[in-house]
DNA sequence: GCCAACGTTGGC
DNA sequence: GCCAACGTTGGC
């Protein structure tokens, strides 16, 4: 799961009541689909710091809701209101996540790269825009492997 | 700041 | 349904 670090860090999340925070504000029909149709709580998931000097994952941390009508959508002073997403039939979702724990050090965008066990992972993709995306039990266990 | 890639919008 | 225009993402 990506976020913009000036925007909202794993910092930010690991200071948050609880650790714990929404992920609102997706706007994209995939990544919407892989929180409302996938995600379930106890799930563990990367955060990813974007659009940053060194973009990578800088952290874990686990789902703890269900996926719920995404509030911001509804909110006419949010950044993200959606007139077209309406009680009853919300388009957009967001769950609950958990800080668990930064990792020993970054594991860099241009590290993960450089693995070939990895170049399936949509994140590598090319012109790959997408903010939350599946990441398969042996690419999770490999890239926890570049931790040490 | 640049730009490639992609998603969305809206006219037709 | 097509497709050009536009806006956004995100690495560099």
């Amino acid at each position: 799961m990506k976020s913009e670090p000036q925007v909202y860090s794993l910092e930010d999340l690991a200071r948050a009541p609880g650790g714990t925070a929404a992920w609102d504000g997706v706007r994209n029909y995939q990544a919407r689909n892989f929180i409302r149709d996938r995600m379930r709580p106890g799930d563990l998931a990367f955060f990813y710091h974007s659009s940053c000097a060194q973009p990578g994952i800088a952290g874990i941390m686990e789902i703890v809701s269900d996926p719920y009508p995404d509030p911001t959508a509804f909110d006419p002073a949010d950044d993200h209101y959606d007139p077209k997403s309406v009680f009853g039939n919300p388009r957009w979702y967001a769950v609950d996540v958990r800080f668990q724990r930064a990792l020993e050090r970054p594991i860099h965008l241009a590290r993960l790269k450089r693995c070939p066990e990895l170049e399936a992972m949509p994140l590598l993709r090319r012109g790959n825009r997408l903010s939350v995306m599946p990441v398969t039990p042996a690419q999770w266990r490999h890239i926890l492997e570049l931790e040490s």
